[in-house]
RNA sequence: GGCCCAUUCGUCUAUCGGUUAGGACGCAAGAUUUUCAUUCUUGAAAGAGCAGUUCGAUUCUGCUAUGGGCUACCA
């Protein structure tokens, strides 16, 4: 019987998650839910310089939005709780102890200023510096001071860092899910940091070992960037004596910025033109501000639906999922090893696509808080009417006032291009006669209106576009909109008759 | 600089040694249309380079080039 699928997204609240890390809580969600497994959340707050308030509540508030679901951890609970580093902080020193007794690791008194200077110096001299095999046993280190000595620092209150002493000249084999079998030698690896004494706390590659085994995840997918310190993971599991139900690694590509080079980051968004995070923020320290998907009228399964084609594809044709669909088909197999450039152009197609598939109850939910703050109150039935007929012209939500306003509003003024073509020679004329066949109409509905005033403009050989344009003018100012009889049995005759006596009384005829 | 990863149309990608290298976005042209759109049809558009393995390489191997990541008491 195969161990139950746990997987967890672990961001650091250090300001609201961008789309790249989305994308990462995404796979994991599919694989999870693909498995019969689990999702757990944990907040990784093991950098108290650079917590950032509410970025906790933000990150949450997205994967809500998104439609992904923890089954465990922050705002959630479970049988492993806390899942907040910070409240696990003694959990952490007791297993950094671990391997210093095992003598995986040493205490190293270095002070950040005297570390400075080495860097400073290798590279003066055109090397760079490594806190390594090579030098660890020259520093300030547990290694080289008598027992004694290091007892009474520590005693004394000196700030000390516990480094994991990386073995020389050994090859780590790793296998990932997605890149296959990697190796290196140790040789190139550095002494990292797993605790330090300053805020008693870990640093991730401690705090990620001990509580992913804690946790019992089977599989750890995340972002490309943690390939380099893989080896470093693996010795870490083994130190431990924990190989043996070591988690499997799947390492994600890169989300790319879409021009130039480099990784997507928080500051390219406003930028390029489009937003890179999921929500509205607003950093509490600064008061800047950045777009979000949610406000910029984006429907969240367009845009799960977008990201989860960028770096993944089901091997067919199929380009649209529902989140259903999705966990059905995902594979880490499918996964694409180089990085995906981010594009605005197919997120606004994707949109697009789910935008026309609103039915007109859920276009009146989502429209009415736009309707309202124009100040238009409407039935939900009105609101979802006018945004159905228009549904397929918009990309996005937000789209949909400008192209719907007319059916509440009469026009405030006339676009000039569409008044220059039609309010000229008979058309004013033939504008005076179509109300008055309008006036006659009883019957307002698309159909009736179509019969009878095509038959009209038929008997008298007038031209269609002629006198549908202007009458386009009259009703809505300006060349654009649907079909003249969506308007018009839309707006009602009363109201039809009102917008004509507004054009014949208040527009001068060119000519 | 060192280490690691990657490399098919402009972009996202399919192909698991033999294909006219397929699809999508975007772009262009045409059709449709009472306007603006939508929609439909068509088109242009790719295997980074050089060796090797092989009857045969986009596919396997090596080198080069390019891109990216990491190289913190950040994640």
């Amino acid at each position: 019987m195969e161990k139950t699928v746990r997987v967890r997204f672990a961001p650091s609240p250090t300001g609201p998650l961008h789309i790249g890390g989305v994308r990462t809580a995404l796979y994991n969600y599919l694989f999870a839910r693909q498995h019969g497994g689990k999702m757990i959340l944990r907040i990784e707050d093991t950098d108290s310089q650079r917590f950032v308030p509410g970025a906790e509540e933000y990150i949450l508030e997205s994967l809500k939005w998104c439609g992904i679901e923890i089954d465990e951890g922050v705002g959630v609970g479970g049988p492993h709780a806390p899942y907040r580093q910070s409240e696990r902080r003694e959990i952490y020193l007791k297993y950094a102890l671990q391997l210093v007794e095992a003598g995986w690791a040493y205490y190293a008194f270095d002070s950040a200023e005297a570390l400075d200077a080495l860097r400073k110096e290798a590279e003066a001299a055109g090397r760079a510096f490594a806190y390594n095999y090579e030098v660890r046993e020259r520093l300030e280190t547990s290694l080289r001071l008598p027992k004694e000595e290091v007892e009474a620092r520590i005693a004394r209150g000196d700030q000390w860092v516990i480094r994991f002493r990386m073995p020389e000249n050994e090859v780590v084999e790793m296998d990932d899910l997605i890149r296959g079998h990697v190796s290196v030698n140790t040789s190139t690896l550095d002494d990292k940091v797993l605790y330090k004494s300053a805020d008693r706390l870990p640093t991730y590659h401690l705090a990620n070992i001990v509580d992913d085994h804690l946790m019992e995840i089977t599989h750890v997918i995340r972002g490309e960037e943690w390939l380099p310190s893989l080896p470093l993971h693996y010795l870490l599991y083994r130190a431990f004596g924990w190989s043996g139900s070591q988690p499997a690694f799947a390492h994600l590509p890169l989300l790319l910025k879409p021009t130039g080079g480099g990784k997507l980051s928080k500051r390219d968004g406003d930028k390029m033109g489009f937003p890179v995070f999921p929500l509205f923020w607003r950093s509490p320290a600064t008061g800047e501000t950045a777009r979000g998907y949610r406000e910029d009228g984006y429907l969240p399964a367009a845009f799960i639906n977008m990201l989860a084609l960028l770096g993944w594809n089901p091997g067919t044709e199929q380009e649209l999922f529902t989140m259903e669909e999705l966990i059905a088909g995902f594979s880490l197999e499918r996964v694409s090893k180089s990085g995906a450039r981010f594009q605005p152009d197919k997120a606004k197609w994707f949109n697009a696509q789910y935008m026309h598939r609103l039915t007109d109850s859920e276009l009146a939910a989502l429209y009415q808080p736009i309707l309202r703050a124009h100040g238009i109150e409407v039935s939900d039935e009105r609101a979802g009417r006018a945004a159905g007929i228009m549904k397929e012209r918009a990309a996005f939500i937000t789209d949909l006032w400008d192209l719907t306003s007319f059916f509440f509003v009469a026009p405030a003024a006339y676009e000039e291009k569409q008044a220059r073509k039609y309010w000229k020679g008979d058309n004013p004329r033939i504008l005076r006669e179509l109300r008055e066949v309008l006036a006659a109409i009883d019957d307002f509905s698309l159909e009736h209106t179509e019969q009878v005033v095509h038959g009209w403009i038929e008997q008298q050989g007038y031209g269609v576009g002629q006198v549908m344009n202007t009458l386009r003018l009259a009703l809505v100012g300006a060349g654009k909109g649907p079909g003249m009889y969506d308007v018009t049995s839309f707006i009602g005759k009363e109201e039809t008759l009102r917008r004509i006596d507004n054009l014949l009384a208040n527009l001068t005829p060119a000519e």
